[in-house]
DNA sequence: ACCTCATGTCCCC
DNA sequence: TGGGGACCCTGAGG
C-alpha cells in the first residue's frame, strides 16, 4: 500500500467513524497547536483536546501521529474550498498544513474519536471509566481491568471472624455436601436458535421437572417452550402477554402450569401443553389512559408453602394473590420509593416468608411476609445506583446477591449479621443500556457451596480480532472470575443467562437468539490442555492462565480495520435451526 | 452501507 | 419535585 493509498484509506476509515463529520482545520507549521500551548486560549477546545490526547492515545501515539500527517492530503482534495485558502496561504508562507480534525462521537470534541478500532474500543478521555466509573483513567487502562483477570476485583471481605460468623458456619455445615462436587463450566456451545423469537429474549427458566425444556420469554410478550434436545419440538404462545415478559415461575406442585409477569400489568397461568392461559390478576383494568397511571409488572415469585403469589408492580406497591382462589388477598403495600419500579422479588428457599425485594430507588429490601407493612423492613440494602436484581443463595438463603447498575455486583454473606454494608463489591461491566435487558447476575442452583454465580458482561473484550461479549462465572467469596463462556459466533451482548437446576447446562438469551451451552467433554479438554501445555513451552509459563483457550487478550490485532468488530470470517454456526415445528397460537 | 427507531434511566434546569 | 433532553460497545428492519 503506497503513501497516497493509505492516505486515503485513512481517511475514509476515518470518514466511516466519525459518521461523515469532520472538521478541517488549517494550520501553519510554527502554529501547530500540539507544539503551542500557550496560546491556544482562544479555543477552549483546543486544551481540553490536547489534554484528552495524552490520555487517549497512551498506547499508540506514534500512529495517531502517522495518520494526522498522513490525512492531509486527500483532506485538500476532498474540499475545493479549503484546497484553495489552503493554496492561497500556502503561496504565501512558502508550506501549509492542513490537518484534519478528529470528531468524537461521544463527546462531540475534536482530537480524539471513541469507537472500535478493531475490536478494541477506545475510550472518550473526557468521559469517566465505563467499567468502574471513576475518572481519571479509560476502561482499557482501569485498575478493575487490568489488576486482575477482566473487570473483576474483589473488595475486602468485612465480617471476618465474628461470632456470626461462626454461628453461620455451624448452621450451614449441616446442610451442605463435605465433598464440593466437581464444577463444570458449561462452556461449549451446543446449540443455537437463531431468529426464534422476534424481538430480544427478556426471561429464561428451565422446567423443574422436565430436564430438556426451557422456557422463554421475549420483549414482544411471546412464550416459547422448547425441547432443546428434541430440536423440532418448540411452540410459542403470543397471546399470553401483549408486552414485555419479565418474570416466569413454574409451581413445583403442579409443574404444568406456568405463572408469568409483564409489562402488561398482568400476570397469567398457562397451561404448558395447551397453552391456554387465565389472567390472574390486571392492574389495568381501565386499559390505558397514559404511561403515569399505567401499571407494569416486574418482580413476582411464589411463596409454595403459602400457595402465594406475590407481585410488584412499577410504582412501588406489593401485592399478593392466592393462587388457588385467583384472589387478591389484603391491599397493595408500598414497599420501594413510591413511583419507582420494583425489579425483582425472591422468596427465601429456606424461609419462604422471608421476601428479598429489589427496586429503582437503589436499594434492596428484606421483609417479612406475616407482617407486613409499608416502611417495615427488616433491613434496607444501600445500592448506587438501580438494583437490577436481588436474590437468596439457593439453598440455605443466608446469603445475598444483588446486580446493580454501578457497575457493581454485591454479596452479603449472612442475612443474620451486618447489613450496613455488603461483605464484597465486584466490579463488574453490566451497564444499563435501553436497548439491552437487564443484567442480572444469579447463583448457580446447583452449588451447594453457594459461590458461583453467572452474569452476561456488557464491554466487549478483543478475541483474536474479534470483538466478544463473554458470559462470566464468578466466585462470589473472592470476586474471582471462574471462567468466561464465549463463542465467536455470538456476537451479541449476552445480558440474559440461566443456569439448570441440575445439569451442567446454561441457557442464554442474546438479542433475538437463545442458546444452550454444555461442558466440554473430557476428551476436548485433555486436547485443550495439551496445546495449553504447548504454548506455555513456547511463551513461558506464567501470562497463560486463562480459563478458555481460545482466548488471547494481549492480541491487538488491528488488521480487521473497522469490520473488526464484526467476526467475518466467524466458524460455520453449528447449529441453526430452521423453520420447522413453527410456533402454534392459543386458542 | 447507510438510516431509523424503539425506549429506561439519569441528570440538569 | 418534575419535565425534558441526553445517552458509550444495540440490533432489527428497511
Amino acid at each position: 500500500m503506497g503513501p497516497t493509498a493509505r492516505a486515503q484509506f485513512v481517511y475514509n476509515r476515518r470518514r466511516r467513524r466519525s459518521g461523515g463529520r469532520h472538521a478541517v482545520e488549517e494550520a501553519s507549521d510554527e502554529e501547530e497547536q500540539r507544539q503551542d500551548s500557550s496560546s491556544s486560549s482562544e479555543d477552549e477546545e483546543d486544551e481540553a483536546e490536547a489534554s484528552g490526547e495524552e490520555v487517549a492515545d497512551d498506547d499508540d501515539d506514534e500512529e495517531e501521529e502517522e495518520e494526522e500527517e498522513a490525512a492531509v492530503e486527500p483532506a485538500a482534495e476532498e474540499d475545493p474550498a479549503a484546497a484553495a485558502a489552503g493554496e492561497k496561504r500556502g503561496g504565501r508562507k512558502g508550506r501549509i498544513t492542513i490537518s484534519l480534525k478528529k470528531v468524537c462521537k461521544v463527546c462531540k470534541r475534536t482530537g480524539h474519536e471513541a469507537g472500535f478500532k478493531g475490536a478494541v474500543y477506545i475510550d472518550c478521555p473526557m468521559k469517566p471509566c465505563f467499567l468502574c466509573k471513576m475518572p481519571g483513567h479509560t476502561t482499557l487502562t482501569c485498575p478493575h481491568r487490568v489488576a486482575m483477570e477482566h473487570g473483576v476485583i474483589p473488595a475486602p471481605r468485612r465480617n471476618t471472624n465474628t461470632s456470626l460468623d461462626y454461628v453461620f458456619q455451624s448452621q450451614i455445615k449441616g446442610k451442605i455436601s463435605m465433598v464440593k462436587p466437581k464444577f463444570l463450566i458449561p462452556n461449549q456451545l451446543e446449540s443455537g436458535n437463531i431468529k426464534f423469537h422476534q424481538r430480544r429474549v427478556t426471561c429464561l427458566e428451565f422446567h423443574p421437572t422436565n430436564n430438556n425444556v426451557l422456557l422463554s420469554g421475549d420483549k414482544k410478550g411471546l412464550l416459547g417452550v422448547w425441547d432443546y434436545v428434541k430440536l423440532h419440538e418448540k411452540i410459542t404462545y403470543d397471546s399470553v402477554h401483549s408486552c414485555i415478559l419479565n418474570s416466569m415461575k413454574i409451581d413445583n406442585a403442579n409443574d404444568g402450569i406456568l405463572y408469568t409477569a409483564s409489562s402488561d400489568g398482568t400476570i397469567s397461568c398457562t397451561d404448558l401443553d395447551t397453552g391456554i392461559g387465565s389472567p390472574l390478576l390486571n392492574l389495568n383494568p381501565n386499559g390505558w389512559n397514559g404511561p403515569s397511571s399505567w401499571r407494569m409488572i416486574y418482580g413476582m415469585d411464589l411463596n409454595t408453602d403459602k400457595g402465594l403469589i406475590l407481585v410488584a408492580d412499577n410504582f412501588g406497591f406489593l401485592y399478593f394473590l392466592d393462587r388457588r382462589s385467583k384472589t387478591r388477598i389484603g391491599h397493595p403495600i408500598l414497599i420501594h420509593k413510591k413511583g419507582s419500579k420494583v425489579t425483582t422479588l425472591h422468596c427465601s428457599p429456606a424461609r419462604p416468608e422471608v421476601l428479598l425485594s429489589s427496586g429503582n430507588d437503589h436499594y434492596a429490601r428484606i421483609w417479612d411476609t406475616r407482617k407486613l407493612e409499608a416502611n417495615s423492613p427488616l433491613a434496607s440494602l444501600a445500592h448506587g445506583r438501580v438494583v437490577n436484581s436481588g436474590y437468596f443463595s439457593p439453598q440455605s438463603g443466608n446469603k445475598i446477591l444483588t446486580t446493580c447498575q454501578d457497575n457493581r455486583i454485591r454479596v452479603w454473606d449472612y442475612i443474620f449479621g451486618d447489613l450496613q454494608s455488603p461483605s464484597r463489591e465486584i466490579v463488574h461491566s453490566h451497564d444499563f443500556n435501553r436497548h439491552l435487558t437487564p443484567f442480572k447476575a444469579e447463583w448457580d442452583p446447583k452449588d451447594y457451596t453457594e459461590t458461583v454465580a453467572v452474569v452476561g458482561r456488557y464491554i466487549s473484550e478483543n478475541y483474536n480480532g474479534v470483538a466478544l461479549h463473554p458470559i462470566d462465572f464468578i466466585d462470589t467469596s473472592s470476586g474471582k472470575l471462574l471462567a468466561e463462556v464465549m463463542d465467536p459466533d455470538i456476537t451479541t451482548i449476552s445480558p440474559v443467562n440461566k443456569l439448570h437446576p441440575r445439569d451442567d447446562i446454561l441457557a442464554t438469551g442474546s438479542s433475538r437468539s437463545i442458546f444452550i451451552w454444555k461442558p466440554k467433554t473430557e476428551d476436548e479438554l485433555t486436547e485443550e490442555r495439551t496445546k495449553q501445555k504447548a504454548k506455555e513451552y513456547v511463551y513461558g509459563s506464567g501470562s497463560q492462565k486463562k480459563t478458555n483457550g481460545k482466548h488471547d487478550n494481549s492480541s491487538d490485532d488491528d488488521s480487521d480495520g473497522d469490520s473488526g468488530r464484526k467476526n467475518k470470517k466467524a466458524k460455520k454456526t453449528r447449529f441453526t435451526c430452521t423453520t420447522k415445528g413453527k410456533g402454534k397460537s392459543k386458542v
